[in-house]
DNA sequence: TTGTAGGCGTTATCAA
DNA sequence: TTGATAACGCCTACAA
């Protein structure tokens, strides 16, 4: 390996040139400089980010501790803050905690070990515990759900979204919109779900529990709900799903009873996700900026790096809105 | 931070002491063992990964660089890396290169700076430059696409799942099967064309460069190229697409003419994606072995960890087979 | 403006 | 079995 040592020796400088010359340090004779940068060109030498962490105390890395990588909602944030970060100087790694609390935590060991400069995290609970973290003065973005200890945290107004959803159903002529939700344990899922509850009563409709159902966000869960839904004794006749991943098993179970979706049902489902614009119909979904999202955590982070512990802001809490995408799924035949 | 010499203080013996009980070496005392587990555990002791690594000039980590995070296949090597990485001790930070030769130059950095101890690569182009890595000795595997350098790499058989598919279309008496494949760039959209060729060969069929586009894999350019097939002088009456995201441009274009996959149309595309068995019709796929890719991928990785450069095994190519997924847009009406 | 030297937290060598 | 100590490669007072 090549160290400023061997780079200094071949400049003729000692490692304290070559470490200003390579941080760009001014203090610095251009002659001399030249003559370091030379020398490590000549020599192949790549800085030892560890050494430098070490002495540093810190990375320049940030950690994103997603909860799905599979869930193209979560590699759009991905992308939004690693642009953000790329245009800063810093490099993002990926965690997938897979909704395995026990990932997520030996992740969140592996940040702090590394002494990443921030982390951005989507929890699996609410109750994670990033206290190793923040002792230290790591900043934590919490995004997409909420954390129960105090950090900047970017959500969306999910409940906003659900309920312009629904309204839009029943605006267009649905008149028994069916709600097919998250788990109970997610936030997501219950801020959805109480969209829903006031878009039918912002209509003048009273929610009825027998049209709601949890289904853990997952397709074959959904495919069931919704055959549940269908064979009970006062029926939907559209479907407010809470993400796209659902609407895949309701569109299925639609599917194999002969009802087109657009015509004979109505539907829409939370997530843009590429295929939503391409199935037969086209899903009207409710879009969430996840990309933005990304770029927002990472303005968070920004925003306190380098400030010392005591005089940083309170913790921010930003709710950003979702677009309602109507496409043909939620015509009404 | 608390750190051994704290821990070595409150427990009254060395930091030697620490260490060795710490990284469970044998020759300690268990009584004195246990005074440091005590210790540290009190003073919430936790190793400071950064120091461990500079002085055992590595890292328990590896890197996963792929090239589109977006992307499904991916994500399930991802997590096939993952798993046995977990269950191997070591944490795999993903990094995600975009298709960007220069996000992907800037992560081998990144890699060999953090001093990984393996990294996982999908290269953006055969000829990506990896040799800074080997040549401090970290283990390079290549997968999904080859590496000029000579590396361990993990691929699939694409042009015979290509060709397995092809075959398909034709056994079931379509006709005419056109070929929308990747960019002229890429190995896989290469040998997905020959597959295709092949297939066509073995029916007695002559292919022709009439029924063949290259689109980038990219959903509005198949749909492009789809139009173009149709509106041609000798159009297609089936389809081979080289991956799902085209697939989707397919299906865009093919529905609003009117025509439905299954009936009047045959469709067979690479990928098992999660939506593709939910389409209206569902879709016969290729489906390639991304998890076990990962899986594999780590396995070749582990074989060369700690074993010094000069006796390590010649690189090896390992193709995996891919599996023809009959569903329904292949039937002929 | 440049150089010397100390230390970041660990592990490993060598004596005791 | 234990402890003192020297690295690992880098940055930055401090001194010159």
């Amino acid at each position: 390996m090549v160290t400023i040592k061997d780079v200094a020796a071949r400049a003729g400088v000692s490692v304290a040139t070559v470490s200003r010359t390579l941080n760009n340090q001014a203090t610095v004779d251009e002659q001399l400089a030249d003559r370091v940068r030379v020398a490590a060109a000549e020599l192949g030498y790549r800085r030892n980010g560890i050494a430098r962490s070490l002495r540093l105390q810190r990375a320049d890395v940030w950690a994103l501790i997603i909860s799905d990588i599979a869930n193209p909602f979560f590699t759009a944030i991905a992308r939004g803050l690693e642009d953000l970060a790329q245009r800063q100087g810093f490099s993002v790694v990926l965690c997938n905690s897979d909704e395995d609390p026990a990932k997520e935590a030996n992740y969140l060991e592996v940040a702090e070990r590394e002494q990443v400069s921030g982390v951005v995290l989507s929890p699996n609970r609410i109750g994670s515990d990033i206290s190793p973290l923040t002792r230290l003065g790591v900043p934590v973005v919490a995004v997409d759900r909420p954390l129960r200890a105090p950090v900047d945290t970017v959500l969306v107004r999910s409940a906003a979204g659900a309920q312009e959803a629904t309204e839009h159903l029943l605006d267009v002529g649905w008149r028994r919109p069916a709600c097919i939700t998250g788990p109970e344990s997610a936030q997501t899922a219950i801020q959805r779900l109480a969209g829903y509850r006031r878009g039918l009563l912002a209509r003048k409709r009273r929610p009825a529990a027998s049209l709601v159902r949890h289904a853990d966000y997952r397709a074959d869960r959904a495919a069931l709900a919704t055959a549940e839904l269908l064979d009970g004794r006062n029926p939907p006749d559209s479907f407010f799903v809470a993400n796209s991943e659902m609407a895949l098993g309701v569109l299925q179970e639609l599917r194999s009873r002969g009802l087109t979706v657009g015509e004979d049902v109505g539907l829409v489902a939370f997530d843009n996700a590429p295929w939503t614009a391409f199935t037969d119909r086209p899903l009207s979904v409710v879009d969430q900026p996840a990309y933005e999202m990304g770029v927002l955590a990472g303005n968070l982070l920004l925003s306190r790096l380098g400030v010392p512990l005591s005089d940083r802001p309170a913790p921010r809490v930003r709710r950003l809105r979702t677009e309602l995408i109507v496409r043909e799924s939620s015509l009404h035949g």
